[in-house]
Order: structure tokens, then C-alpha cells, then sequence
DNA sequence: GGTAACATGTAAGCGGTTACATGATTAG
DNA sequence: CTAATCATGTAACCGCTTACATGTTACC
């Protein structure tokens, strides 16, 4: 009832908004590009949710913008308050579920793979193995950044970067260890 | 244009009906319960979707179907075709992309956790840290029916269920070993 | 001079969930 | 006798994406 015009919690795009913009993001397209650069391994966002966003959030006092064109490019460009560093503390802290929602149209394939010839389910496996495989190397080729940016205090972006790297290298050493227990020979499976 | 009557693909959900079917979930109602039991960890569906998409299924010739009324009990039950078979092993091993698409608003807290105190980031990386292990715990409770479906010949199933067993248990260890950097003392980093 | 990147928006549509609705059967 | 489970549906709604739209600046 009434999300109307008062209160209404904001939505988590919102606090991504907010904490993108405590970490430099100035400018929505820039927030579009750090989200792309950092999180999307586990959250999206696109920029006709930003710039909604940016209002509301400006409304409640917790960013302050103010308008800074290149030349006649218009431009508004954005800094965290002291509330809305005090907000994305408390949303942060806030306990209360956090869904994990996954959605892997691979992982279904490969569920269902006893119907396919062995052939075939042997590239499917392939294919999931190598999709994990390479946002491994992806992430790997970030960890710069991410050690950049630890040594000048900001830790928690490596630790989501080392889970990403860390799920997904799992996903290839089980790809891999079936592989083997399958195809020992060529094909035959149960010794 | 024009997905009115004619072709119009199946879609993903269709060939989760059409999988389920096949290895014996009978009626809608014991799909939706195959589902929560198996894929639920990457992919879900609801009752609403299942009933339009096995009409479908079965229009097309993918399944057959006869009333089976428990009593006065309405209850339509289904079984697979060689078509529907075939249909199934084509789009298991039909090359394309394979979507990876994960929403987990605990990571995006942890990205954002710098902003916290080090207890409350401390207390978010033990509640991420719970929700793996939890789950680890839940897919290794349904092994030993993983392991009775492989001895009867399918196989696949227990793949997926070790690929999540291993991707949340990467997960937990990632989180003991910041766990153990962050707090080596008492809230003190970098020594 | 052209293409890529910068920068911000509107509007339509779609895939999916939630809520609502109904009723029978089985187990305690 | 009451609650949980079985079994199937309709309708409203909502978050999100896609497509459309526009113009500027920077680089090669």
C-alpha cells in the first residue's frame, strides 16, 4: 500500500547508485561504465534505471549534483554525502534476506544431458567448462585493479573478485574431473 | 515479427517441462515439485507457467496426455514421445549461448562493504559466508538421490549437484581465508 | 571528415511473479 | 474435524530490457 510520494524504501539499484558514486563514479554514464567494469558478474543495471536513481537520490540529500558540461555536452556530475555515506553504512550493515538468484540455462542443459549422445553431452560439458573458464582469465586479468585499489583502502572489491574467480574455477575443475571419470577410454563409462 | 502460430521456438521453460517429463514427473503439479527439488539452485519456475507450456508440448507432439482423475480429483498426466525425445537431445546439444545470469544482492554488499565498520562488514561477510554454507549443506543432503538416479543410468543430474556443491563451497572457503587476512588480531589489517 | 565514445533521456513491450480463486483428497 | 497436500487455473501487475531518440566531443 502507498508507495506513493513519502517513504518507499529504496530499491537496491538505487544503493548501487549511491555506492558506485562513493567510489568516484561521477556522472551516470560513468556509473553505467563502473557497474560494467566491476560488479556485473553478479548484479546489472542499465543506464535508463541511473538516471531515475541519481534524482531520487539527490531528492533525499544522500548525493549532491550539479551540472558541469563539457563544452555543450550536457553533463551533471555527482558527489556522496555525509548521508548518503551514513545511508549505504546502514543498508550495508542491514540484516535481512540477500537472494541469490541464479539462472543458467548451461547448468539445465547439462541436467538434462543424459539424453543426448555421449558426443554431444561431451561438448555441452566442454562448453560449460570453457564459459567458466574464460570469466576466470576475465577476472584474473582485473586483479590489478582490484590490488590497486586495496592499497589505498578499499578491500571489498577484491574479495567479491576473488569469489567470482574462486566459483567459477570450481565449476571447471568439476567439469573436469567428470570429464574424466566419463571418457577414461573413450566414450565408456562404468569400467 | 511474427511469433503468432505458426513456429515461434520453444522457449527454455518449455524444455524444462518437456526434461522433467521425461525422467517421470508426471502431472504439472509433480513437475513444479521435480523442480524445487532439482534445478531450483538455477533455474525456477512456477505453476503458471507449467500448465500453458505443457499444452503446448503436447499440441506439438513433444508429449502425450490422458486425464488420470484421482477420484474427483482434475489431474492430466503426461508422458514423453520419441519426438519429444528427439526434440529434447537437439536442444541440449544445439550450440549457442549459454546465459549466465546471476543476481545476488550479498555480493553487491560486500562490494560496497569499505563503507561499513569492520564489524558490520564483518558481520555481512559471516551472513554470505552462512548462506553458502547452508547451501552446501542442502545440495549434499539430496547426494544420496543423486547417486541412486546415476546407478540406474542417469548421470547428469549429479553433475549439476556437484557443480553447485562446488561453486558455494568456493564460496565459504574464499570468505574463511578474508576472514582470517581482515582479523588476524581483533579488527586490525595489513600488520 | 568519419567513427567511436560521451551523455541523457522516452516509450513500448515482455517475461515473470504475486495474488486471487477453487475444490478434492489424505493424514493426524 | 482440521490442516496439509494435491491439482489446476485466471488476472493483475511490475521490474527490467529493448528500441527509439538526440546531440556533442574527441580521436584517427
Amino acid at each position: 500500500m502507498s508507495k506513493s510520494s513519502v517513504a518507499a524504501a529504496l530499491a537496491p539499484q538505487d544503493y548501487v547508485v549511491l555506492g558506485m558514486v562513493r567510489l568516484g563514479a561521477r556522472s551516470g554514464y560513468e556509473i553505467k561504465q563502473m557497474v560494467e567494469l566491476s560488479i556485473r558478474f553478479f548484479w546489472t543495471i542499465s543506464h535508463v534505471q541511473i538516471y531515475p536513481a541519481l534524482r531520487q537520490l539527490e531528492e533525499r540529500g544522500l548525493i549532491e549534483g550539479r551540472d558541469e558540461p563539457r563544452g555543450k555536452l550536457a553533463r551533471r556530475v555527482f558527489e556522496i554525502t555525509a548521508a548518503g555515506d551514513h545511508a549505504l553504512a546502514s543498508w550495508v550493515a542491514e540484516a535481512g534476506p540477500m537472494p541469490f538468484e541464479l539462472r543458467d540455462l548451461g547448468m539445465v542443459k547439462l541436467f538434462f544431458a543424459d539424453v543426448a549422445s555421449d558426443a554431444d553431452a561431451g561438448a555441452l560439458l566442454g562448453a560449460v567448462r570453457a564459459r567458466s573458464a574464460e570469466r576466470v582469465a576475465a577476472l584474473q586479468a582485473i586483479e590489478p585493479v582490484a590490488e590497486a585499489a586495496d592499497t589505498e583502502g578499499t578491500h571489498f572489491p577484491g574479495l567479491t573478485l576473488q569469489l567470482g574467480i574462486a566459483f567459477h574455477q570450481a565449476m571447471v575443475d568439476v567439469c573436469d574431473r567428470f570429464a574424466a571419470e566419463v571418457t577414461p577410454a573413450k566414450g565408456q563409462r562404468t569400467p
